[in-house]
RNA sequence: GGAGAGGUGGCCGAGCGGUCAAUGGCAGCAGACUGUAAAUCUGCCGACGUAAGUCUACGAAGGUUCGAAUCCUUCCCUCUCCA
């Protein structure tokens, strides 16, 4: 598809695009109106965002670099309802101090990824100034007034919790009629006329615009959806070994984050290219040309640049050097240290498995046994088979220790 | 409000008085093969313990029994149908 606007070209161009309310509309919306906004919304169901938010950042990131402005809609009141959207079972309720918490963890994650010294800084807001201090019955009259139920009862995801038998309480069913609230206050709050989201929010965000276009008599209020992004696999992003990947770097390194990057599928390379760096997209077109094991560069390149948007440009060189100590010079050099022991402390030697469970690579000592047991434990290289072994002081090598779990979860145990 | 069906490990889903820490599938971890890829094959997969074993767990709380996920009682929750 051709665009007069340039946002949408790239958009479209680096993989974003899914659907939209009225693509000719909205295209010679962006292209007349220079100071547009759109919004996207987070929940504020953890204290931080991990990498299955990328693709909602990057969008916003997007729209900032063509001049737009930004609206990051932080949902400290929905969350307080929970979206059913995607699942099948109701989500147990937050505190308010919780999401107050995460409010805080989220808006920290976001913050690295805009510029704030320019015209268009992005807005932060927080639906929760306005849910919570409306009332029942103006709520009913004002909004409720305006939703079909039977037209309600066609979203997916009240359809499939109906078809499936699955409970769906009030509560739930109301979510898409707080978030068309939300589209109409910063609509007018705002003058914002767009709101982005994954394809799981299309429900929601027609219900939004058919607010705006029946209360405001505004035919320019549209949707933009991004494909809900899964691994080649099929499978959800932001799962890895060690859990959720995290955006907080104090819940999953900076390290670990980057091997992420490095460890994603062959074929999901080029995709994520496009949609989670800024290299330009002649360049990712020359990457692509990669055959074989040659990808495994592509990977080095995506894993830096991702890291570096989202923890900096030094603390990903930074990731990427220990990577290729660790893994293609095969060295003990390194600084990020899991634990620290004491010449007093491994006198008599240390338990392979306390430093299993200490370094986090096992989650208890059966675990680790199972580890060792089952051939995936290494001391500096060595696969150890014994669950009695003890590491002595001459296995330190200028004082540092190298334990492995399988080839790739590596981890370092410094003397002191 | 009435009647019926159901709530099992991260998820799905068997079991329906002892042999049940609970079949199977998915997910996860490790091994082999590779390129820190995918696919495939193999092992593991509640906690603690070298082990024997101990503890915690089949919605919650009681009870029956030598013995309960399985039977009974009460409660909580969900679904279906009826009014």
């Amino acid at each position: 598809m051709k665009f007069k606007s340039e946002f949408l070209h790239e958009f479209s161009e680096r993989g974003f695009l899914y659907q939209c309310s009225n693509f000719e509309a909205l295209d010679e919306y962006l292209n007349s109106h220079k100071n547009a906004k759109a919004y996207i919304g987070f929940d504020a169901t953890a204290d931080s965002l991990h990498v299955g938010h990328l693709t909602q950042i990057f969008i916003l990131r997007l729209f900032q670099k063509y001049g737009y402005t930004p609206i990051v809609l932080i949902g400290g009141g929905t969350t307080k309802i929970g979206d059913p959207s995607g699942r099948d079972k109701s989500r147990s309720m937050l505190t308010n101090d919780q999401i107050a918490k995460n409010i805080e963890g989220i808006e920290e994650n976001l913050r690295r990824f805009f510029k704030f010294d320019c015209e268009n800084k992005p807005i932060f807001e927080n639906n929760d100034r306005w849910l919570s201090n409306i009332t029942y019955i103006d709520f009913l009259r004002n909004i409720g007034a305006y939703f079909s139920v039977n037209k309600m009862l066609t979203l997916e995801m009240v359809a499939t919790r109906i078809h499936n038998n699955l409970p769906l309480s009030f509560l739930e069913f109301s979510y898409s009629l707080m978030q068309s609230y939300d589209f109409l206050t910063l609509f007018d709050k705002y003058d914002c006329r767009i709101q982005l989201g994954g394809s799981d929010q299309w429900g929601n965000l027609v219900n939004g615009i058919d607010l705006v276009r029946k209360l405001r008599n505004s035919e320019e209020a549209f949707g933009l959806t991004s494909p809900l992004l899964t691994t080649s696999d099929g499978k959800k992003m932001g799962k890895s070994a060690s859990g959720a990947v995290w955006l907080d770097k104090n819940k999953f390194s900076v390290y670990d984050f980057w091997q992420y990057w490095r460890n994603v599928s062959d074929l999901d390379v080029i995709k994520f290219l496009k949609l989670f760096t800024d290299l330009p997209l002649d360049e990712i077109e020359k990457l692509s040309k990669l055959q074989g094991h040659e990808l495994n560069e592509a990977k080095k390149i995506l894993a830096t640049e991702v890291t570096a948007i989202c923890h900096g440009r030094d603390a990903a060189e930074q990731a990427l050097r220990e990577s290729q100590k660790i893994f293609d010079q095969n060295s003990l050099d390194v600084n990020n240290f899991s634990l620290e022991v004491s010449e007093h402390d491994i006198k008599d030697g240390i338990s392979i498995i306390d430093i299993l469970t200490k370094t986090g690579l096992a989650e208890s000592r059966g675990e680790a046994k199972k580890l060792i047991l089952g051939g995936g434990a290494y001391l500096n290289d060595a696969k150890i088979t014994d669950i009695n072994h003890r590491a002595k002081i001459e296995d330190f090598v200028n004082n540092s220790l190298k334990i492995a779990s399988g080839k790739k979860k590596i981890k370092f145990v410094k003397l002191n």
